[in-house]
DNA sequence: GAATGATCATGC
DNA sequence: GCATGATCATTC
């Protein structure tokens, strides 16, 4: 078994590879393509998405769009323990600070990302060498009427509270399935943003994350679904 | 123990 | 610095 080399042609080829390489480990996923394998991630944070994005077939880069762009599919992989639940909140995209013109919710990057998602459920816990973590089932989602409700007011909340100038003001308590949180090499890239009195000012760059309980309850669902 | 705020690697 | 891939580690 070897890694594809090209996209994949359509939503079913997607899905298929996505179950050749359940239940495989990363150890055994990383020796077949042939890349190094980190003892932890303090210095490899992306390694495992790296590794799905390669088994899949999706394109390398860094662009602000769907992993899958043919297919209007985005992959995340999602670090869970024992019992199945996220280990980690989810990281969806950067945030811009300062006021787009015709910007709304139904134009968001947050919507269009979360429009449809393959979440790739992976062990994360930390006991657990990374060798022998193993990747489990994906699972095909797309938000229902009432997750985007929530996604929405969520949005709409935090962007008011960005252009009213109180970003400094916004902390992860903010939001009831999306947060705003850092998203920065460290703590001394600044951005232009909004101030109290409308000046411009520099801050910490924002990124949009989903909270653990919104994705548990995605993974829960598609579990019971195929009970 | 969990969550928040901070951080790491990479390409351009 | 922006944007991708996220997890780390200090604080609560």
């Amino acid at each position: 078994m070897q890694p594809p080399v090209t996209p994949p042609d359509d939503l079913s080829d997607l899905l298929s590879r996505a179950r050749s390489i359940a239940g495989w480990s990363f150890g055994e996923l990383a020796i077949m393509a042939g890349i190094e394998i980190p003892k932890h991630f303090k210095r490899h944070k992306g390694w495992t998405g790296q590794l799905i994005e390669l088994w899949l077939g999706a394109t390398a880069g860094s662009k602000p769009q769907q992993d899958f762009p043919e297919l209007g599919v985005e992959l995340k992989t999602i670090p869970i323990d024992a019992a199945g639940n996220p280990l980690e909140t989810t990281y969806v995209c950067y945030t811009p600070l300062l006021p787009v013109p015709g910007s709304s919710w139904q134009r968001s990057n947050v919507r269009n990302k979360l429009s449809c998602v393959l979440w790739v459920p992976v062990e994360g816990e930390r006991t657990l060498a990374v060798e022998h973590r193993r990747v489990g089932s994906a699972v095909l989602w797309s938000p229902t009427e009432e997750e985007l409700s929530l996604l929405e007011q969520d949005w709409n909340e935090l962007n008011d509270l960005i252009i009213a100038g109180q970003i400094e003001r916004i902390t992860s308590r903010h939001g009831q399935v999306l947060q705003l949180r850092p998203k920065a090499a460290n703590g001394r890239v600044l951005t232009d943003a909004i101030g109290e009195e409308g000046q411009r000012i520099k801050t910490r760059p924002r990124g949009y994350y989903l909270r653990k309980t919104f994705t548990q309850a995605i993974l829960h669902r598609a579990f019971y679904q195929q009970e």
